[in-house]
DNA sequence: ATTTCTATATGATTTTAATCATACAAAGAG
DNA sequence: CTCTTTGTATGATTAAAATCATATAGAAAT
């Protein structure tokens, strides 16, 4: 966040959003780029059939990134808990861009964001429910559930997985002490 | 590629690989940026257990993009069929980055990128074989083989699902007159 | 305080994909 | 040209997850 140039922070607006409304949806066009202070947006695209899937659990951070350039968001944004967030009107944030600072800050944002998706997706072509649990948690170190509001209902949609695999496979692993689980979070022994 | 600045092509290198070697390791410190002319690069990663994971096929563009920042490759990079590349060296490619334009063509291509894998995230959460299927097919329009020199058993690993279950489910599929099987190319009916 | 809803949890059953096996055709190597 | 390898393809079996069902605890709502 120190990273912004203070003329674009000082254009920011701040935004008070209560869950579960909507902070954009698919298709409309991009006016800001979000910053998450504290709360929960999850990005989430809906198919035909009414399931949906999460492309993302944000709880501090940048969203719609990809969007500064874009004609529509292509995705929804919803608030999963109580959230702060700025929001800077895209004009300035392109302005931004012209100080060499914040345009390294602003690629290495995207660049990591662009890591991280490879690491899901690489979780997401193992075959077995204990295989990605295990993946997930050497890659984030721990599953930290009520700090960040986030229950394992919602980390199963994550997962690609169902909720009831997820109980039954976490019972597993735990039984063959491969896991602790605390009250709020989930680590490898 | 018109939108590279001249001096900036200029200090490319241009690359013939054969396959299937290498074009960098995960680990290695990032010395270039990679241009894709033609030819097929895979980018992958090794699980523990020998079994890996294709990331990404590509046949034209931008390789290595997330790593004008980064300490090392995140993957592996290596030649599917015969490629030839361009090898902008990062310190140059990094002063391109004054070029507004440049900049701007740069942050859209990451942009891109992230758009891409939310998609592809988005299908591999899907259950079943078919529906990846035609996920697939209805965000890519089509799936090419022989002109990108990419096989049914690559599409599978891409899929998420195994070579065995993707034979059998576009059997089906041709069945129910859902999809249509030409010599070198799948689409939808 | 009572009701309602949701997350957690586990059992039983069904569906699906993974695995193992075999066969064949085409491409490449010698 | 023959041998080897690899992709394609399908059958049989096994393993796993999805689904459906039920129960309980805790949170939220009235």
């Amino acid at each position: 966040m120190d990273k912004l140039p203070t003329e674009l922070v000082e254009q920011a607006k701040r935004i008070q959003l209560t869950a579960p409304n909507a902070l954009f949806h698919k298709g409309e066009k991009p006016e800001y780029i979000y910053f998450l202070i504290h709360g929960c947006i999850t990005l989430t695209r809906c198919h035909e059939q009414g399931s949906s899937c999460i492309l993302q659990h944000i709880q501090h951070g940048f969203l719609a990134e990809a969007s500064l350039f874009g004609r529509e968001y292509h995705c929804d944004a919803m608030a999963h808990s109580d959230s702060e967030l700025l929001a800077f009107p895209i004009a300035p944030f392109y302005q931004a861009l012209d100080v060499p600072a914040f345009r390294d800050f602003w690629i290495q944002s995207l660049s990591l964001e662009i890591k991280r998706l490879r690491t899901q997706t690489e979780r997401l072509t193992l075959k077995t429910a204990s295989e990605r649990i295990m993946h997930y948690l050497e890659a984030e170190g721990e599953c930290s559930l009520s700090h960040q509001q986030k229950t394992k209902k919602d980390w199963a949609v994550e997962l690609g997985i169902t909720h009831e695999v997820l109980y039954r496979t976490l019972s597993q692993l735990r039984k063959k002490h491969l896991i602790t689980e605390d009250k709020d979070k989930i680590t490898i022994c």
